[in-house]
DNA sequence: TATCTCGCAA
DNA sequence: AACACTGCGAGATA
């Protein structure tokens, strides 16, 4: 009848092929991560920080119990559901306020919980006077410090100290031919009543607009930090766009020009660039009384920017993100410093309201020839990932996807240099990669977009350009280890509404039975997360010209 | 003054 | 565990 089975270790296996999995799926996604995404069963974890994370968007245990019933085949463990309850319980059990005396003080309800806290060697030297039963001074620069090592240890505060308004400056969403999307305006109203946060959209789902609208709503100077300078243009021509601002209230703040203005955009690389081992940008965060800092791609934030964070936790701060996972596991540093998930909208939700494009994923498996079995046997362990993932037969294969479409412009995507230049030679398509000058890429791209283009062949440039246009059919041919963000992110390439509707294609070749096949795996993990099911098909029946 | 090229760090 | 790419900042070139 259900479709969950919900075992006591925290894990859930979900059989993905039962009519109810979809529905499920949504119910557990707050909760629980996936874990692994073999063909027929997913399994999912519930993880502490997942479970605050819900508690943070005002889901109790009891809705996370209910979902769990609710979908379980079997009746599920009594000590999984008291450990659940209580896991979502220590949220909040500590508070963090402002005290008009003392000016930060933590309390608790529970005299326990605090004794412990004080006693944690974790937290020497952030905690000041002991106040009463009930509460202790916090040294007000320990506040981002003080959060991070309570969550470390389990015991999460929720922080209601408040914020400083900052410098005032009115900033008004610009009329014009367009409207704030529904979700757009949900999210950043879930923004600003939790006064930070992370809100998490999908590429291409308008994060700059509902950075804006935050704006808007806050009301005063703001500080963006984005992660290159194509992003700093693009924020700044958003904005004029998009809100009253003008061009002299916007400032940009990267390695060429260094203006500081009411709503100053800055790369990340220019805060963290040291100078005989001193930051050496560091006034930017004090040159204005910021009311509002943004960080955009908040999955990539850097280390130094973290531990600069930690000293702004009086002011708003905004998260943007596709994807709340890092690859480093610092998802509770986001969690404390930058604060909780405050929107999070599904993928697959997006799509039904047709903001982007369906997508029919499919890895497609490759053997490897005789020989290449044999090489890869006997690789160095360090040269064989590069080895299998650059396998020869790949080059024909993906030839022959080429060739399935005729219609669709292909963007050919991969990580490894010597493969793609071959590829392009083969598919008779320019290949764009880091020496690509940015001229050259620029004439390329604009003949992709005009159409005179059908193929082109791109490096890890797909990563970072923004300006990198869409397609109808990506095709991956290796990828960074098992990194899924960056698949997430090649999978967004071809997610753009088409004009007819028609469902976008997105292929991952890859070696059978060897290393790429396991990075695949994990790649997938993420986009398996928000409903995204890849088909596996066998090179050998596309090759004979079988439909896949 | 503007633009390019390079080494370096992450 | 390895590769590719990026931005910064400084020095060179015009």
């Amino acid at each position: 009848m259900s479709c969950l089975i919900v075992q006591s270790d925290k894990t859930l296996l979900l059989e993905i092929d039962h009519e109810l999995a979809p529905e499920c799926r949504r119910s557990i996604a707050p909760f629980a991560e996936l874990e692994r995404a073999p063909e027929h069963v997913h399994t999912y974890r519930v993880t502490p920080l997942a479970l605050w994370n819900a508690r943070a968007a005002g889901h109790d245990a009891e809705q996370v119990v209910d979902a769990l019933i609710r979908f379980s085949k079997f009746p599920v463990p009594h000590s999984l559901l008291v450990d659940i309850a209580e896991t979502m319980d220590r949220y909040g059990r500590l508070k963090l306020v402002g005290d008009p005396v003392h000016g930060l003080v933590l309390e608790s309800s529970d005299r326990a919980v605090l004794e412990e806290v004080v006693r944690a060697k974790k937290l020497k030297g952030m905690l000041g006077e002991r106040l009463g039963e009930d509460s202790v001074a916090v040294h007000p620069s320990e506040r981002g410090n003080l959060k991070q090592a309570l969550l470390k240890i389990g015991w999460p505060a929720e922080d209601l100290a408040g914020y400083v308004d900052g410098e005032a400056h009115e900033i008004g969403l610009a009329d014009g031919d367009w409207e704030l999307r529904g979700y757009q305006r949900e999210a950043a109203e879930s923004f600003h009543a939790g006064g930070s946060g992370v809100v998490v959209l999908p590429c291409g789902a308008g994060k700059t607009i509902v950075g804006a609208a935050a704006m808007a709503m806050t009301g005063a100077t703001t500080l963006i930090l984005v992660t290159n300078t194509v992003s700093v243009h693009q924020w700044k021509s958003e904005l004029l766009k998009r809100t009253s601002l003008t061009e002299d209230e916007i400032g940009e703040y990267s390695g060429t020009k260094k203006e500081i203005r009411p709503v100053t955009i800055a790369t990340y690389q220019v805060m963290a660039a040291r100078r005989k081992g001193v930051y050496t940008h560091l006034e930017l965060f004090d040159a204005k009384d910021w009311g509002l800092v943004v960080y955009d791609e908040v999955h990539l934030l850097p280390a130094p920017i973290f531990r600069m964070t930690a000293d702004l936790q009086a002011r708003r701060r905004l998260g943007l993100t596709a994807t709340l996972v890092r690859e480093d596991g610092r998802e509770g540093d986001v969690f404390s410093l930058i604060g909780p998930k405050r929107y999070d909208a599904p993928w697959k939700d997006m799509e039904n309201q047709g903001w982007i494009a369906p997508a029919d994923c499919v890895e497609v498996r490759v053997d490897l020839t005789e020989s290449e079995r044999m090489a890869y046997a006997t690789a160095e362990p360090e040269d064989k990932y590069r080895f299998c993932a650059s396998s020869e037969t790949k080059t024909t294969v993906v030839q022959q996807i080429v060739e399935r479409h005729p219609q669709e412009q292909v963007l050919v995507i991969g990580s490894y240099i010597d493969q793609l230049d071959e590829l392009g030679e083969r598919l008779g398509a320019p290949v764009v990669k880091g020496e690509t000058r940015n001229k050259e890429r620029e004439r390329l791209f604009d003949a992709f977009r005009a159409g005179e283009l059908r193929t082109l062949v791109v490096s890890k440039v797909a990563n970072f350009s923004i300006d990198l246009p869409e397609a109808g059919v990506a095709v991956q041919v290796s990828g960074s280890f098992g990194s899924r963000q960056e698949e997430a992110q090649r999978l967004g390439r071809v997610l753009r509404p088409k004009s007819d509707g028609r469902t976008a294609r997105f292929y991952a070749v890859v070696a059978r039975d060897t290393l790429d096949q396991d990075y695949a795996a994990h790649r997938q993990r993420f986009l398996a997360e928000q409903g995204y099911a890849y088909r596996i098909a066998d090179a050998g029946d596309l090759l004979a010209g079988e439909e896949i």
